[in-house]
DNA sequence: ATTTTTTGCTTAAACGTTTAAGTATTAGTT
DNA sequence: AACTAATACTTAAACGTTTAAGCAAAAAAT
């Protein structure tokens, strides 16, 4: 596959030394002094020879490898497709390019991709750090330029990058308030990762304002069998006393796979039971059912992952947790 | 934050040199006969340093990165979303790492990517090629292990994984046909690219088959414009004489700018006109009306194009041609 | 005419690995 | 006892860069 042209290359064939390359494959002629004539013949050698820099040679030497690393919890949610493709971008206009891998919400694996991002010497790390290895991770902030993402650890000295779930879900309880309903219900993971446990706090601080007298009921599902255990969850919510009339669901997965359920057992939406779910796609306006889904603003909270990362690549010193806001988005069904 | 332990640090830790350290990081010693003692005191030494191994210098004396570049036309469609996670899963489990770009359908962009990645010394690239660069592109076959994936240029020295595009318009055409429509219009991107091309043919094959008498109709809309020029197209076919009774959308983003117009002009899918679309989402399943798409068994192909990818790299000789078969998803509305 | 400064270039070390080749030391053969 | 072979380890070069330091020649200053 053809060698691989190196410096030393266009120097002998130019007749130069490797450091006039060097500094002209640089742009930098001009301070280190390299005639404009040498620096013509080198370029056209470069040129000649079809010369590519070799950036693994230059990361070495420099020991910066102008890239980011970035751990997903899964590229194949669209979730994290935008937001990795504003981290992308967003990277790209710093000139840093990104590594990405997909933990698929399992920590052993998380553990592993940021081993392997940090051996080969990323610069920082954007993460979306999974339930179990909280401790662990976090320690990582003291060796490496850290930004988490999507959820978060308690501690003031770590940056995040998260949305406001408090605010999201106590949001939907006052939306579904505001239609009329009353005996609102949340569905989640079985997680004690913040980003949930917000969720659910914010669901029963405003049942305690909205519905004081209602008896909350939270749903937890586990990742590992999420179509088995939101049957259950459900059909439980549905066959109580006193069901319920309206469902909030935590995440977009469970959102989906719970309206996948009630489909199942034939409950129309908004007519029998009204249901908030967490991030949208355009393909919900089409949706038969009139729906209201908390979105996130992805591409900004991507974007600023990357400012506060590249900010803390340079130095910068302190923390900076940064919480977005969501919006309610209606969908119109189509008639 | 913290300076970074060398192998050399260990071998003066533990009074031995860079080569036995080096021997037994790799897991050598036996062959390279280290004593179990020096291996033992050169493990505890590296575990008590907390060393990392350096990926970059590893490269740099090797000659290989162990890491494969993916260029995506764009990884937030759902579509490339799967194949990244079908890839880095693959990879992994080769003990490769994925880079990736998002060239959003730009050859400018996707030719820097490509720059950026190969200055980075991957191993071989998977790319999905854009418009503009055909020619461009197909040299880099030459200098680098490559692996088309979703479109691809015609030449036989060249690897790619691609679904069999004829076969799924034409498929589309028939199964219209068969539920009684007759005058079916296809649109698609203003490309030449291969896919598209592949697409428009299986359209027209399938017409002169069925439907000889009608005449056939291919909308064009442009990337760079879809929302308006998707509204003419569509405008103008349900306008002419003869209007058309069924619409094969050619692609994901151009199935639901679409129906999203035809919404707007309150166009009644099933009842006033008949859609076939590619690419669905799990999201399909709750449409308000009953709806075909073309399924890619992207996870395959992602595997495959790895697989492809990781025997070049190997010096394999001979190139792949890989066309997979769409599968028609019927979606049951929710009533 | 001598010294100083500037210009234009080169030398060589370093980044952290891998690995072929070399060198003692010990063990085994004859 | 003298040689060979095996064992256990080290040395040093190399990968392709960057960059501080060095050096000679030309230009400027005295």
């Amino acid at each position: 596959m053809g060698k691989k042209v190196s410096i030393t290359d266009i120097a002998k064939k130019a007749g130069v030394s490797i450091a006039s390359v060097s500094y002209v494959m640089n742009g930098i002629e001009k301070e280190k002094r390299v005639s404009e004539e040498v620096a013509n013949k080198i370029r056209e050698t470069a040129a000649l020879l079809n010369y590519q820099p070799n950036h693994i040679a230059k990361s070495l030497k420099q020991g910066s490898t102008k890239t980011i690393g970035l751990v997903v919890a899964d590229i194949s949610n669209s979730f994290f497709g935008d937001m990795a493709k504003a981290i992308e971008e967003e990277a790209s206009k710093h000139a840093y390019t990104v590594i990405f891998g997909n933990s698929n919400e399992d920590f052993s694996k998380s553990r592993n991709l940021v081993n392997t991002l940090m051996s080969r010497q990323v610069d920082g790390l954007i993460v979306t750090p999974v339930q179990g290895g909280e401790s662990k991770i976090q320690k990582l902030s003291n060796k490496m330029p850290l930004v988490f993402v999507d959820r978060y650890i308690e501690n003031e000295s770590i940056n995040y990058v998260i949305l406001d779930n408090y605010a999201a879900s106590y949001d939907a309880v006052e939306q579904l308030y505001n239609k009329g309903f009353r005996k609102t219900a949340i569905v989640g993971y079985d997680s004690d990762m913040m980003h949930i446990q917000e969720r659910f706090r914010g669901y029963r601080e405003a049942m305690k304002r909205f519905n004081p007298d209602v008896e909350t009921l939270v749903g937890t599902v586990s990742y590992q069998s999420i179509e088995e255990d939101i049957a259950n969850t459900l059909d439980a919510m549905l066959q109580q006393e006193q069901a319920v009339d309206s469902i909030v669901f935590a995440t977009n997965t469970l959102t989906i796979a719970g309206l996948q359920h009630l489909r199942k057992r034939r409950i129309k939406i908004q007519e029998d039971l009204s249901v908030i779910g967490f991030d949208g796609n355009v393909a919900f306006d089409f949706f038969s059912f009139p729906f209201t889904y908390v979105k996130q603003p992805v591409y900004e909270m991507g974007k600023k992952a990357v400012e506060i990362l590249i900010n803390k690549m340079n130095g910068k010193n302190d923390f900076e947790q940064v919480k977005f806001k969501h919006e309610m988005v209606d969908s119109i069904p189509v008639k």
